[in-house]
RNA sequence: GGGCGUAUAGCUCAGUGGUAGAGCACUUCGUUGACAUCGAAGGGGUCGGGAGUUCAACUCUCUCUACGCCCA
C-alpha cells in the first residue's frame, strides 16, 4: 500500500472509530493490570456537541488514551445526564408547536413521551463524541436516569433523609415562575438591569407623628407591587430620627392593613429615608427581619401565585382590583406594580423624584431611575421570585465539612492549585442546597405524605385556606414517609397509623378520600407521593460510584472508585464537583477523585464569550469536516495552559492539519525508502551518530513528555512532539540519514533504516493520543509491507527506550547542524545561490574535527553543500569565514564577491559576541556576584566567557584576512 | 464590597532568579522525488507603570493602572 500525496482526515476517521469501538478496545480486558479510571461529566441528553465539549474531552481522552498505552486498565467511563428542566423544555416546546401543552396529559403520558423522544433523537451527543475520536466505554454506557442510577437516588436520598442530612423546610426559595418550578441558588443569576426607586409615603396610625410633625414614614422600593404583602416598616435601632415611632404602627393606604414600626439593623440610614417596608413573604433579607421581628415562616403572607400572578393574602386585605394581575408589566400589559403606584400617586402618597434637565428646569418624575441587582433564572430567564414554599433541602454545610478537608489535606489535589481557595470561599459559606423541583421529568422524590395523628388517633387533616393555587403536596402538619419502595413505605405508614393504608394521587385526593369515607377513618388511612422531582444535580453527584454498579459492591466499584481524575471546566465546579465531592465522601467514605483538572471557557476569535444570541458560535463538528479531527484536538491540546481560557483561533488549527500533512509525507518518504515498523520496543543499535543522537533525542522527548502529562500540562506535551516531530525528525533527521540510505554502505543504510522506523514508531506512539486517527493509520500502513501489526495502536505500548543519552553523538550533530545552518547564512547574506558547492578550508582544527568531519562528509556535502574539507590555508582571494567553537571554515568564493558584505557580516557578528563577553566579563568583574551566587552560575559564567572571548578572538582575526 | 485571574514580538500565547521563545502574520530566496498543507534565511520585544528584596528581577514582594471572571 502506498501512502496518497496528501492526508485525508475524512477518509479514515470513521473506519478507525468504528474499527476501535467494534473490536472492544476502548476497553480491553486488563484484569490485572492497575487501574485507571475517568467518569466523563455526562452531557445533557437534549446537547449537541459544543466547543466546550470538545475541549473537555479531548483533554479526557488525551489522558485515557495515555494510559491505556501505558498498560493500565483504563476506564472511561461514559453516560447522559436527564437535565431535569432542560430536557421537559424541549419536549414542551415541541409539543406547543404542535398547539398542545404538558397539562393536556397526564404526569404518565408526558413522562414516557420525554422517554419516547429521549430513544429518537436524544443523544446526538454520543455520535458526535465519536467523530472528535472520544475512546470511553460505550458498552457500558450510563444514563442518569437508567435502573442502577434510579437504586443509586433512592438509597442516597433516604440514607440522607435518616441521618437528618436531608430535610423539609418550609423558607423563601428562588421561584421560577416561567418554569413553575424552585431553583436553588447557583441556577440564579444576577445581572444589573435598568429600573425604578420609587418613594412613598406610609400613613403613622392612631394619630401618631414624628418628632418633626410629619404624619408619614417615608419608604422607597424598587418592588412596589410587594406592597401588598407588607407586615412592617423596618428602621434602623440608631436612627434618631425615628426613635419615637418604633412600636407603633402603619396603615398601609391601599390595603388598609395596620402593622408596626420595627427596629433593625438591616435598614440603612444612610440610604434612602432610612425606613424600608418589610414584605418577609417575598424578599430575602426582608424574610429575615420578618423572623427577627417574630413572625414564623407560615404567618407571613404571600400575594403571588406560581406564575407571579396576584392571589389574595390569608388575611384578605389585598383589594379585588389586584387580583389575577401579573406582578409587573409584561407582554405590554400593566401589572400590579404599574396598578400600586397609580394608586398610591392617586392616594397622594406618592412622594416625585425631582431632577433637572440639560436645561436646569426641575422636572418630577414618579421614580428615580436606578440600575438593580436582579436575579433571572439560567433556564427560564425571567425574573426569580422569592416565594415561601414546603422544599427538600440538603444539610450542604454538614457535607461540605469532609470534602474541604478532602482539600486540605491533599487527599484531592486541585490542578490548577488556584482553585483551591474558591472551593473553600464556596464550602465555607454554604447554604442548604434545595433539591425539589415542580417538574415531572426527573427522579420522583421518595417521599410520601400522610396526615398526621391526633392524640385521640384520629386523623387531622390541616386544610390551607389561603390559596388553591400555592404547592399544596403537603403542609407542615402532614406526616412524611421517606422510603426506597412504596411497599416498605407502605408498612412503615401501616405501622404508624395501625390502619389500612390507601395510596391516592396526591393531598387533594386524600383530603377527598377522607371526607367521601368517613366511615372509614378508623380504619384507613391516606397517603400520597410528593409530586416532586429532584434537582438533575443530584442524581449526576454520584456519578463517580454510581456508575460503577454503587450500591451494589460490584468489581468495578471496588477496582475504580476512587476516580484517579476528573476533568471539568470551571463553571461547574459547583453544580457538579463540589457535590460529588460531597456525596462521595459521605457514602463510599473516600474521595471520588484523587485529582481535580479544572480548564477554562473557549471564547470566540475576540475574546468575547459563544453564545446562540451573539451568533458566534463555532461548531467543532465544522472545524472537524474541515481540518480534521486529529488537528481540531491538537488545537485544544496546544491551547490548553493552566489557568486562561481558549480563543479559537482557526488559522491554528490550520497549522495543526498542516502538521498532520507534514507527519504523513514523512511516512510516505520512510516508506519509499524502505523503512518500515520497528520490531523492538527498546531503540536499535546504533552505531553512526545521527543514530545515535536521534535515539537520545527521543529519549529526551520522551521524559519530556510524560512529565508535562504527568503534571497534566497539555500546551507543553503537544509542543513537545510537535517540536520533536518537525524539527528535530522531519527537518534535521531526515535530511541527514539521505545520504546513508542512498549511499554504499549497506550496514550503515541498514542499521539507519532500524532507526529511523524505530523513531517513527516512537512518534506515532507518542502522538497517538494527540492524534488518534492518523498515528493508527500509519501504524498500520508502515507495517502493511512486512507483514502488519500484532495489535491496532491504540492497545500498542508506550515507548520504553531504555537507551542512555549520547553525549558524544549529541555533541557532533549539534556541531554539524549549527556549521550548516551557519553556512546557509553566510551565503544568503553573501547572495550566493543556495545550491553552490563549496570547499571548507579549516583552520585551528584538531584531530577530532578532523574525525568527525571524516564522518560526516556526505551529510555536510548533500545537505550543508560543503563538497570538501582541506586543512590548508585557503588561497588569495575572497572568502567567507564561520567561526564554530574552536575552529574557523574558510569558504573561497568564486568570482566577484562584495568584500563590503562579508566585513559587514563579519562585524555584526562580532559586535554580538563582544557584547555578550563583555557582560560577562562585567558580571565576573563583580566581587559580590564571585562571592555570594552559587557557584554553578560563577562556574558557567566563566566557561561562557571563555568560549565568547575565543569566537571574537577568531572573529576579529576573521575579519584581519580581509584586510 | 470580597475573592481570583490576566497584562511578554503586529496577532494568539508559552516561559525561567543568571539580559527572552513558539505558532500565525511579515520580508527575501527557493520545485535536485517525502512534503508549496513545503524548504532555507531573516526582521521584529527597554517582558503594563512605579517602588522594594537580591551579586543578579521578565521571573519574588508591595503598589498603581487596565481588562476579565466568580461570589455578595
Amino acid at each position: 500500500m502506498t501512502l496518497d500525496k496528501n492526508f485525508d482526515p475524512a477518509a479514515i476517521e470513521q473506519r478507525w472509530y468504528a474499527h476501535w469501538e467494534q473490536s472492544g478496545q476502548f476497553r480491553p480486558e486488563r484484569g490485572n493490570a492497575e487501574p485507571f479510571t475517568i467518569v466523563n461529566p455526562p452531557p445533557n441528553v437534549t446537547g449537541s456537541l459544543h466547543i466546550g465539549h470538545a475541549l473537555d474531552n479531548t483533554l479526557q481522552d488525551i489522558v485515557i488514551r495515555h494510559e491505556r498505552l501505558k498498560g493500565k486498565d483504563a476506564l472511561w467511563v461514559v453516560g447522559m445526564d436527564h437535565a431535569g428542566i432542560a430536557t421537559q423544555m424541549v419536549v414542551e416546546r415541541q409539543m406547543n408547536e404542535r398547539q398542545q401543552k404538558r397539562t393536556d396529559f397526564t404526569r404518565e403520558e408526558f413522562v414516557e413521551k420525554v422517554w419516547e423522544w429521549k430513544e429518537e433523537s436524544g443523544g446526538t451527543i454520543t455520535g458526535q463524541l465519536r467523530r472528535l475520536g472520544c475512546s470511553m466505554d460505550w458498552s457500558n454506557e450510563r444514563f442518569t436516569m437508567d435502573e442502577g442510577m434510579n437504586e443509586a437516588v433512592l438509597k442516597v436520598f433516604v440514607d440522607l433523609y435518616n441521618d437528618g442530612l436531608i430535610y423539609r423546610d418550609k423558607r423563601l426559595v428562588n421561584w421560577d415562575p416561567a418554569l413553575k418550578t424552585a431553583i436553588s441558588d447557583l441556577e440564579v443569576e444576577t445581572t444589573d438591569t435598568k429600573g425604578s426607586f420609587w418613594h412613598f409615603k406610609y400613613p403613622l396610625a392612631d394619630g401618631v407623628t414624628l418628632d418633626n410633625g410629619q404624619d408619614y414614614i417615608e419608604v422607597a422600593t424598587t418592588r412596589p407591587e410587594t406592597m401588598l404583602a407588607d407586615m412592617a416598616v423596618a428602621v434602623h435601632p440608631s436612627d434618631e430620627r425615628y426613635q419615637s415611632v418604633i412600636g407603633k404602627e402603619i396603615e398601609q393606604p391601599i390595603t388598609g392593613r395596620r402593622f408596626r414600626i420595627v427596629a433593625d439593623e438591616h435598614a440603612d440610614p444612610e440610604l434612602g429615608s432610612g425606613a424600608v417596608k418589610i414584605t418577609p413573604g417575598h424578599d430575602f433579607n426582608d424574610f429575615e427581619v420578618g423572623k427577627r421581628a417574630g413572625f414564623a415562616a407560615g404567618e407571613m403572607l404571600n400575594m403571588l401565585d406560581g406564575e407571579a400572578n396576584v392571589c389574595q393574602s390569608a388575611d384578605g386585605l389585598v383589594p379585588d382590583e389586584f387580583i389575577g394581575l401579573h406582578r409587573f408589566k409584561k407582554d405590554g400589559v400593566s401589572g400590579a406594580r404599574e396598578l400600586v403606584v397609580q394608586r398610591m400617586k392617586e392616594l397622594g402618597c406618592l412622594i416625585p423624584h425631582v431632577s433637572k434637565n440639560k436645561d436646569g428646569e426641575t422636572q418630577e418624575h414618579d421614580a428615580e431611575p436606578r440600575t438593580i441587582a436582579t436575579p433571572f433564572g439560567d433556564r427560564g430567564g425571567v425574573v426569580i421570585e422569592p416565594w415561601l414554599t414546603d422544599q427538600w433541602y440538603v444539610d450542604a454545610e454538614a457535607l461540605a465539612q469532609p470534602a474541604i478537608k478532602a482539600v486540605r489535606d491533599g487527599s484531592i489535589e486541585i490542578v490548577p492549585k488556584t482553585w483551591e481557595k474558591t472551593w473553600f470561599n464556596w464550602m465555607e459559606n454554604i447554604q442548604p442546597w434545595c433539591v425539589s423541583r415542580q417538574l415531572w421529568w426527573g427522579h420522583r422524590i421518595p417521599a410520601w405524605f400522610g396526615f398526621e395523628l391526633h392524640g385521640d388517633n384520629r386523623l387531622s387533616i390541616h386544610i390551607p385556606d389561603n390559596d388553591e393555587l400555592r404547592n399544596v403536596g403537603s403542609t407542615n402538619d402532614d406526616k412524611v414517609f421517606v422510603s426506597e419502595s412504596e411497599s416498605n413505605m407502605i408498612d412503615a405508614a401501616k405501622e404508624f397509623y395501625q390502619r389500612e393504608i390507601v395510596v391516592v394521587a396526591d393531598r387533594t385526593a386524600a383530603v377527598a378520600y377522607t371526607l367521601d369515607n368517613p366511615e372509614k377513618m378508623a380504619t384507613h388511612a391516606p397517603v400520597w407521593q410528593d409530586s416532586d422531582v429532584l434537582d438533575t444535580w443530584f442524581s449526576s453527584a454520584l456519578w463517580p460510584f454510581g456508575t460503577l454498579g454503587w450500591p451494589e459492591e460490584t468489581k468495578d466499584l471496588k477496582r475504580h472508585y476512587p476516580n484517579d481524575l476528573l476533568i471539568s471546566g470551571f463553571d461547574i465546579l459547583f453544580f457538579w464537583d463540589a457535590r460529588m465531592a460531597m456525596q462521595g465522601i459521605q457514602f463510599m467514605k473516600d474521595v471520588p477523585w484523587k485529582r481535580l483538572y479544572l480548564h477554562g471557557l473557549v471564547r470566540a476569535e475576540d475574546g468575547s464569550k459563544m453564545s446562540k444570541s451573539k451568533g458566534n458560535v463555532v461548531d467543532p463538528l465544522g472545524l472537524i469536516d474541515q481540518y480534521g479531527a486529529d488537528a481540531l484536538r491538537f488545537f485544544m491540546a496546544a491551547m490548553e495552559s493552566q489557568g486562561r481560557d481558549i480563543k479559537m483561533d482557526d488559522k491554528r488549527v490550520e497549522g495543526y492539519r498542516n502538521f498532520a500533512t507534514k507527519l504523513w509525507n514523512a511516512s510516505r518518504f520512510c516508506e519509499v525508502n524502505g523503512i518500515g515498523a520497528s520490531k523492538t520496543l527498546r531503540a536499535p543499535e546504533a552505531k553512526l551518530p545521527v543514530n545515535r543522537w536521534i535515539i537520545s533525542e527521543v529519549t529526551e522527548t520522551l521524559a519530556t513528555l510524560d512529565k508535562a502529562l504527568g503534571d497534566l500540562r497539555f500546551d507543553a506535551a503537544a509542543n513537545t512532539i510537535y517540536h520533536f516531530t518537525w524539527d528535530r525528525f522531519c527537518d534535521w533527521y531526515l535530511e541527514l540519514i539521505k545520504p546513508v540510505l542512498q549511499g554504499d554502505d549497506a550496514d550503515a543504510a541498514e542499521e539507519t533504516r532500524a532507526v529511523a522506523g524505530w523513531v517513527l514508531d516512537q512518534i506515532i506512539v507518542m502522538l497517538h493520543p494527540f492524534m488518534p486517527f492518523i498515528t493508527e493509520e500509519l501504524w498500520h500502513s508502515m507495517a502493511s509491507e512486512t507483514g502488519g501489526r500484532n495489535y491496532d495502536l491504540i492497545v500498542a505500548k508506550w515507548p520504553e527506550p531504555k537507551a542512555e543519552i549520547d553525549a558524544d553523538a549529541k555533541a557532533e550533530v549539534d556541531w554539524l547542524i549549527r556549521l550548516i545552518s551557519a553556512t546557509r547564512t553566510a551565503k544568503v547574506e553573501l547572495n550566493i545561490a543556495p545550491g553552490t558547492k563549496m570547499t571548507a578550508h579549516v583552520r585551528d582544527g584538531d584531530d577530532a574535527l578532523r574525525a568527525r568531519i571524516a564522518r560526516q562528509t556526505s551529510a555536510l556535502d548533500r545537505v550543508g553543500r560543503l563538497e570538501s574539507f582541506s586543512f590548508d590555508p585557503a588561497p588569495e582571494g575572497a572568502t567567507a569565514q564561520i567561526v564554530i567553537d574552536g575552529a574557523t571554515y574558510v569558504l573561497p568564493l568564486a568570482g566577484a564577491i562584495d568584500i563590503d558584505a562579508e566585513k559587514a557580516r563579519l562585524g555584526k557578528a562580532l559586535e554580538g559576541v563582544s557584547k555578550e563577553a563583555k557582560s560577562l566579563e562585567g558580571r565576573l568583574g563583580n566581587a559580590n556576584f564571585v562571592e555570594k551566587a552559587k557557584p554553578e552560575a560563577v562556574e558557567k559564567a566563566r566557561a561562557d566567557l571563555a568560549d565568547k572571548s575565543a569566537e571574537a578572538e577568531r572573529l576579529q582575526a576573521a575579519l584581519a584576512r580581509l584586510g
